[in-house]
DNA sequence: CTGAAAGCGCTAACAC
DNA sequence: GTGTTAGCGCTTTCAG
C-alpha cells in the first residue's frame, strides 16, 4: 500500500512537501507540484484519511442513526441527508438501530469511537432510550442533533415535522367534507402532544365530533379484524384515518376485500406520503412530511455545531410544516 | 476528550498495561485489571478507533455501495448486509453510487482512502463503471465482490441471483396456464444471457411462442400509454409480465382505470417481491429474489477474502436461485 | 506481570 | 520554497 514517503522518495522531495503539494498549497513551487503530483497520479497514490484524521483530530464525518431501513419512510430521509451531507463536504455514517435499545445504544457508541464529527438521530417508537449516552456525547464535544420529537429532551436540538398540524389538516378536511363518523387506525401514538392523533382530534373537537373508533392496528391480521368490525357495525363511519400509509394500503385492500367502494361509501386517508399511495387505486390522500426539509435543517444544523459557527448555547427547535396531498380517496360521505 | 494516558495516569500505571486491561488481556494481574476498567467506566473512556485503526492495520470495515436507497429492493438488501457484517464484528460503511459513473467512483475512492477492509459492490444499470479502479483496489489488497451480474466482469468474485431462471419460471408458469398472447413491459435488459427476460423468452420458445410485445416502460405515464395501446388491441394479450414489481402495480392500476379485471381478463406477473406487491389487490404473483442468501454469501465471501481464510485466486462465481411467489394475479386466459 | 520505546501515515509548526 | 521535527492515540514488541 503506497504511501506519502513513497512518493517522496519518488520525487526526491521531502514528505511535507508531498503533503503540501498534493493539498495544492500556494506555498509550494508549481514545477514540484506539478511534478509530484504526477507522480502520485501514476503511482496510485491515494490518501491514508486514517492517519489523517488522526493527525488533523477531525474525520468530517457525520452519523446517522435511523431504527431500520426497511421502513419506506427511512430510505428517503437517508438519501436526502447523504446528499446534504456529502454536498457539504462530509462523509455520512449511516448506522441502522434496529429499534432496540441495546443498539441505539451501540450505534452512538460506534459514533463516538470512531470520533464522527456530529449525529443526526432518529429515535425509535419508544423515544430516546439512550438519553444519558447523548448528553455525555454532547458533553464530550460531538454535537447531536435529533430527528423528531422526543419526550423529556427539550434541552437538545431538535428537527421535527409538526405532526399535529398533519393531523389537524386530516381532521378538518375530512370535517370540512361534511363526515362525523369517523374512525381512526393506526399505531398509539408516541410523540404526545405533537402526535399527529391529537392534531386530529383537536380539528374534530372543534366541530364537537368525537372518533367514533380508534384502534391499534398495524399487521395485515389485525388491520383486516378491525375494518371487519368496523363494516359489521349498523352505522359503519363513513371515513377512516389511517395513522400511516402503508397502514391505509391494508385499509384499501380488506375494504375491497369486503365490497367497499373507496371513496363511494369509505373515505381514507394516511399520512406519510410513500410511493405506495399513489401505485393503489384510487390514489391515496395523504399527509407529506418534508422529508428534504428536514433534511436540510439537520444537516444545516448539525454542521453549524460541529463548526462552532453556532456557539448559541440554546437547544435549537426547527419544526417544518406538513402538507396535505388531495388525492382521489376522500369524498363527501353519502346520506 | 479523555485518552489512554489519562486513565494511566488515575490508575497509576502505564499505558501499555491500561491498554492490555481494557482488551482483557490474561497478562495483566486481575486486581490492577479491574481497577483499570473501573477507573475506564467512570470516566466514561472510549477507545479512539482512528488512532487504533492506524496502529493495527486494519478498519474493519467493510464497504457496501448500491446506486441508491430510494428503490425498494436495496433497503432490504442493506439491511441484510448490515447484520451480517455486524456479527461478524464488523462495521458497514454505505455509499449510494447514486448511478452515475463519477460518484461510483468516488465511494470506491473513498474506500479505499478509509482503508476499508473489504467492498461489496452493487452496480447500477450501465454495468461497472469503474472496472480498472475495481482492479486495482484489488491487487492494492482490498478484496471486493460483486453483487449482481457484469458484463466483462469473470476475473471478479461474484454473487448473483438467477435472473434468468426466474424468467424462465414466470414464462413457464404462464405458458402452463395456458396463455399464448402475453405482453412484456419493462426496462430493456441489462444482465445480457443472464437477464430475467432472457429466461422468459426462452421458456416460451420451448413452446414455440413468442412474446407478442416487449415494451420499454418505467414512468407511470410510459406504462399508461403501454396499457392503452395494448388493450386498444383487437385482440389483447391475455398475460402481462412486467420487468419488476413497481412496473406491476403501475399496470395494475392502469387496467384498473381501463376497467380491465386481473387475473379475469389479464394475468399479470411481477419480478422482484417487494411488499408492495401485497398491498396491491389482486395480490401480485411474483418473483422472489432471495437477498438473505445474497448477503449472507457476499458477506461470507468478502471476509474469507479479507481474513485470507480463503486464498484460492480463481474468481468465486456463486449464483443464488430465485422463487417464484403464487399469489392471485394470474389464471388460465379466458376462452 | 508491567513499563519503556517504537511506530502506524500523516500534517503543521518551526527553522533554514 | 523546502526540510526537520514532533506528535495525533493507540498497540505491541522487547526488556525486565
Amino acid at each position: 500500500m503506497i504511501k506519502l514517503s513513497d512518493i517522496a522518495a519518488k520525487a526526491g522531495v521531502s514528505e511535507s512537501t508531498v503533503s503540501r503539494a498534493l493539498a495544492d498549497s500556494p506555498l509550494v513551487n508549481q514545477k514540484t507540484k506539478d511534478l509530484v503530483q504526477q507522480l502520485a497520479r501514476e503511482a496510485g497514490y491515494k490518501v491514508n484519511l486514517v492517519a489523517r484524521n488522526l493527525r488533523v483530530q477531525s474525520t468530517r464525518t457525520i452519523g446517522l442513526v435511523v431504527p431500520q431501513v426497511a421502513n419506506p419512510y427511512y430510505p428517503k430521509l437517508i438519501q436526502l441527508v447523504a446528499d446534504r451531507v456529502k454536498e457539504a463536504g462530509y462523509r455520512l455514517q449511516l448506522h441502522l438501530s434496529g429499534a432496540d435499545q441495546e443498539s441505539e445504544s451501540d450505534c452512538l457508541t460506534s459514533l463516538y469511537e470512531h470520533r464522527a464529527d456530529g449525529v443526526l438521530l432518529v429515535t425509535a417508537v419508544n423515544g430516546l432510550v439512550t438519553k444519558s449516552q447523548v448528553e455525555s456525547l454532547v458533553a464530550s464535544g460531538t454535537p447531536v442533533v435529533l430527528l423528531g420529537w422526543v419526550e423529556g429532551a427539550e434541552h437538545l436540538d431538535l428537527v421535527m415535522a409538526d405532526d399535529a398540524r398533519g393531523g389537524y389538516m386530516v381532521g378538518k378536511h375530512l370535517v370540512d367534507l361534511g363526515h362525523r363518523d369517523i374512525a381512526v387506525i393506526g399505531a398509539r401514538p408516541h410523540r404526545g402532544p405533537f402526535d399527529r392523533l391529537s392534531g386530529f382530534q383537536k380539528a374534530l373537537n372543534e366541530s364537537g365530533i368525537t372518533p367514533n373508533l380508534v384502534s391499534s392496528a398495524r399487521s395485515d391480521e389485525e388491520v383486516q379484524a378491525v375494518i371487519h368490525d368496523l363494516v359489521s357495525l349498523p352505522k359503519p363511519p363513513t371515513a377512516i384515518f389511517a395513522y400511516q400509509d402503508f397502514v391505509a394500503a391494508l385499509v384499501f385492500k380488506h375494504l375491497g376485500a369486503a365490497c367497499i367502494s373507496i371513496p363511494d361509501q369509505i373515505s381514507v386517508v394516511g399520512f406519510d406520503n410513500l410511493d405506495l399511495g399513489t401505485y393503489i387505486c384510487p390514489q391515496l390522500t395523504t399527509v407529506d412530511l418534508p422529508a428534504d426539509q428536514i433534511a436540510a435543517e439537520a444537516v444545516n444544523l448539525v454542521l453549524a455545531r460541529t463548526q462552532n459557527a453556532d456557539d448559541d448555547a440554546n437547544p435549537k427547535r426547527i419544526v417544518v410544516s406538513p402538507e396535505l396531498i388531495l388525492r382521489e380517496s376522500c369524498a363527501p360521505p353519502r346520506r
